[in-house]
DNA sequence: AACCAGGACGTGA
DNA sequence: TCACGTCATGGT
């Protein structure tokens, strides 16, 4: 990759970031659970987007929630994922330690909604464990390895951990990625670290910027699955 | 009523 | 490497 070539990658994501942006809006990801009306006191549960708010998660169940959120999403619509996740949480046992004291029947009871339901029990019990065990204070890379070392856990799952749970500058791959890539023929590759360096090598490396990104580009497919541009 | 959804893994060639 | 089957629910 020649020195202008890399330049001129950089303006086309920059200005593609910035027309995804000003067309749809800040995406506010990674969605949380929270109440809906808390000024009424109500405690109907749902999940919560909080545009323009690219902080760290607040809590330890936010956090776990993104985690357990990112696997459990694994070729499944998130709203089926919801439900999941609201069935742990209002169960009290959206933690890694009640994750892992579950018998595995009752965790896939109570994940079912999500689909695949037996293979990710078991799989976010792995996780559980490996999230408990894990160094936050590990740089990127290394903590990116450490996750996909573990069984369940690819290379679009370890960054959506990386970047919505930890807040590292790690850009998340997914298929809606690469048709955006291809459809306005701004890049083709053949794996996914191709797209990944892709855009992290022509991005300055800020969590922010990767998180809503990578939010545009997914509701971007999903305006334009039905009606093609 | 087939098809899709914010993938990953095991297998055989 | 790589193509292919498997895993499962819920909405269109």
């Amino acid at each position: 990759m020649t020195r202008s070539a890399g330049k001129r990658n950089s303006g086309r994501l920059c200005s593609l970031y910035e027309s995804l942006l000003s067309e749809f809006g800040p995406q506010g990801w990674w969605p949380t659970i929270g109440s809906q009306h808390p000024a009424s006191g109500s405690q109907e549960m749902a999940f919560l987007y909080h545009p323009g708010d690219y902080s760290f998660p607040r809590t330890e169940e936010e956090r776990f929630g993104i985690i357990a959120g990112a696997l459990l999403t694994q070729n499944t619509n998130w709203k089926n994922v919801e439900k999941a996740l609201l069935s742990l949480h209002g169960s009290g046992n959206l933690s890694p330690e009640r994750i892992l004291s579950l018998p595995l029947s009752e965790l896939e009871t109570l994940i079912r909604p999500a689909g695949y339901f037996r293979q990710k029990a078991r799989r976010l019990k792995s996780l559980s464990e490996a999230y408990l065990k894990a160094d936050g204070d590990k740089e990127t890379e290394e903590l990116r390895k450490y996750f996909l070392s573990i069984n369940g856990v690819g290379p679009e799952t370890a960054d959506s951990i990386l970047l919505y749970a930890y807040r590292r500058p790690s850009f998340v791959i997914d298929a809606y990625t690469r048709r955006m890539c291809s459809s306005l023929n701004l890049f083709h590759g053949r794996t996914y670290d191709d797209y990944r360096n892709f855009f992290q090598s022509n991005l300055p490396p800020e969590p922010g910027l990767f998180n809503e990104f990578h939010a545009l580009m997914v509701e971007w497919g999903k305006r334009n699955q039905k009606k093609p541009i």
